[in-house]
DNA sequence: ACTGTCAATAACAAATGTGTTATCATATTG
DNA sequence: CAATATGATAACACATTTGTTATTGACAGT
């Protein structure tokens, strides 16, 4: 019953149900490494960065600890000065990392 | 003395220190557009998108409306069961939209 | 008309991230 | 030792998002 056509497909189809908790720590792993990367790469402290930002230091730490899961404005605020930014890429292209 | 070499070119170099207002706009503008797509190309209500990733209906017609913007957690369980992804680029590449 | 589904929206509570200010332990340097 | 810079962290107020529940107007099917 029900008009629950092409919905129970994807319902059934458990390989695209759940998986997004795993995306978002492959993710913070990924932003994480590159953030201190660069930044370190850049001879920047976490208080020169928050200069850089607009992100005060305190914030920044908590990200570079993963104490915390950063908002999407924080996130662009921070990756800018570093030389990177987000975007958004189709699954099955499973994220092309190594940049360039 | 103190160690700020590198550092006063960055404060200097304009052209890194605030665009990301910017990034952040175009992101979300980038993201509304291919999580709308890709719900009704797939077919699905923003009740069933709901189920499939966990996220509650409203939140979902807030995002697609613009009236909020997504934290990272809400962002991967929308784009998961739609088959994208986010990930961190290089600026230098910006931003290569037209994925696909 | 009635029913059901849709997206949009309202209002409030709950959760989480950030700003702010200050401190801590550890290195490093004079 | 004293001074400085670093990253980590605490505590609190504040801001924003999300959950929850319910409603609305539009539209389609019966």
């Amino acid at each position: 019953m029900k008009q629950v056509k092409t919905f129970a497909e994807y319902m059934n189809d458990e390989t695209r149900v759940m998986p997004a908790e795993k995306e978002k720590i492959n993710f913070e792993i990924d932003l994480i490494g590159k953030m201190i990367e660069a930044r370190e790469e850049k001879g920047l402290s976490q208080r020169q960065l928050a200069e850089l930002s607009g992100v005060k230091q305190p914030a920044i730490a908590r990200l570079e600890s993963m104490r915390s899961t950063p908002q999407i404005d924080t996130l662009f605020k921070i990756l800018n000065p570093l030389g990177y930014t987000i975007s958004i890429v189709p699954l099955s292209s499973e994220n092309k990392a190594a940049g360039q």
